[in-house]
DNA sequence: GATGAATGAGAGTTCATTCAT
DNA sequence: AATGAATGAACTCTCATTCAT
């Protein structure tokens, strides 16, 4: 049971994103997401455990590549500084560009019990770890003052971005998301310095 | 049907925010709170359309207590700067003193379809308007730089202190909250500088 | 419990009889009667001991009046024929002329369990009767032929007027029903000969 | 939803019968059905709607094969007067075979709403034109009198037949049915006349 | 007599999950 | 591996009826 690899387990988890994006996860039965993928009912059983795993799997698939890429284009940058704007247009963009993925990932991904949220915390915490890392980064470099704390300052950081970005969404996403990028990145560069 | 006073009526209130802290939101039966206040599973229904309707009621009461008593704090404050430090103060105080209306509101509450949010957003607005309010006085005051966009301002102010206490009740609730105030407001007041 | 007289047994009788009408008798509250009566809900039960136990009492008014009613008519006529004809006429009229007791009595009836149709057959049977007295009255003045069956007979001749009001209650009313009092009695009446 | 074949939606029906005809259709549970048709009680919501369309089901069901049984004694018949008998001996003869039938036919229809009679009357209507062509041939083959209205003659026909059964029904079957067909036939072909 | 808030049993219906094919 | 018919536990909500005031 809970076979992770095969065509059919790509096939299903987009079609959860897409049918949880448009019914809400609570709202939709294994049934509509069999319908979309083009399975049997059945067959989503061979592939995930129950509903709250095809989120969790898609949070974490979602979150794997969205943590991949941002270490890469963070590769590219000489500091702190760069490191946060970039992770700020990062994040602003990915979500922009999909707005299905954006859905689950603000809305329907908070409707499940605290205590699956194990499932989500640890792909979130790799995220979180990174802009802890860049944090520090900036306190060794000087950007930043000694005596920030790092972790409340990712709370920030990471609240601030997650904020901006919930807003969006329940404002049946109305205006350009990624011209926030910098006036989030000013507010929260100057309060780290 | 949806009668909304009476004695019984802040009765199951109270003991929905209890139970729905405890079970959570969709694990919680009617039964269940009807139970915890003492009333059959119909009385229920004279006062609330339904589940949800018990928990918007739930967090409508709160945040008008909320949102009142912030504003009588706001009064004795000077400047934006004081009256920051008081939102946060207030904010963090009113959650880390009341942990069931912490676990609601910062879980439970977000496990509810996005059509009914806006039984939530409405109350939640008036709080957005407050903190809003508060960084154009600190524009005119001064404080706060002129080109600074106030509504970026308001979400990263609410991300920030939403994310913190989130995180606070997440981790089990495991340390002194409040002791977050100092450095979350000063981040903060220098990102608006 | 179940005073069957006062000002109120009337009032709530005749809201009933328009409330069955308008929604049907299972669809109907007890709170509806209630309310279309000006009365609270318990009044009800002071009247009536259940709700089965309306429709009955309801019946069972109209059917006494009915019968009453026509026995009067009856006096007046000279012979089996003029007295079936008077049957017919009244029977029809008296349901065009009341449409929510044609409702009432057509459809709503019918929707009761056979155990409380003794409820509904007593005062019936003495339609019935009066319709069996024509035919035996009939068969003795030479009018009928002498080896009808009075029970068949009137059993034809209460089935065919409840069909033709039961057909013009269902097509919602649409037609001149007491057109029909002729060519009924005319089938009916050449049927007995 | 509503699958209306396989060997399951025949069971799920003729159990239906049964426990209509025992227990009546509004006290019936679909617990009461899913177990005398020793299924799951979900398993008859795949094959219909819900209670009501069962009983709908049932019925056209039954009238379906009632009429195309008739519909082929008819053949067997010369005249109107023949084709009338056999109407009336079919009539009585199957329901009078069939108890559980008879009852539900009878009785437990009638018990739901008139909106729901849409259900009933098509069926229904197919049985009524039959018997409207019988009048009609009648009158051609100058067995009946040509001023005579078909449908009011059908009222009666069909009124009668239906009153004479039910009759029966609410007696507990307690004579023998069809040995009511040659009165009622003489009764009726007089009329006619 | 009248009220109407409170009761709580009761039943319909849904849907995640299983498993024989 | 894939299917999808069948399962049956679960839970909301209604509403006839009661009874303290």
């Amino acid at each position: 049971m809970a076979k992770r690899t095969g065509e059919k387990y790509q096939v299903i988890l987009e079609a959860a994103v897409k049918t949880f994006a448009r019914t809400g996860f609570h709202r939709t039965r294994i049934a509509d997401i069999a319908g979309e993928a083009g399975v049997a009912d059945g067959t989503v059983y061979i592939y995930f455990k129950n509903k709250e795993d095809i989120l969790i799997s898609l949070f974490q698939n979602l979150m794997n590549t969205f943590v991949e890429e941002l270490k890469n284009e963070l590769l590219q940058c000489q500091n702190a500084n760069e490191k946060l704007e970039r992770i700020i247009t990062y994040h602003l963009t990915t979500l922009a560009n999909r707005p299905d993925q954006a859905k689950v990932t603000q809305i329907e991904l908070r409707q499940i019990d605290q205590v699956i949220n194990k499932g989500i915390s640890k792909p979130l915490k790799s995220y979180f770890y990174l802009i802890e890392e860049v944090v520090e980064e900036g306190k060794k470099q000087g950007l930043y003052r000694h005596n920030l704390d790092t972790r409340i300052a990712r709370k920030v950081i990471f609240g601030a971005i997650d904020e901006v970005i919930t807003c969006w969404v329940m404002s049946g996403k109305a205006y350009d998301l990624i011209a926030l990028r910098n006036p989030v990145f000013e507010l929260l560069v100057k309060g780290l310095q």
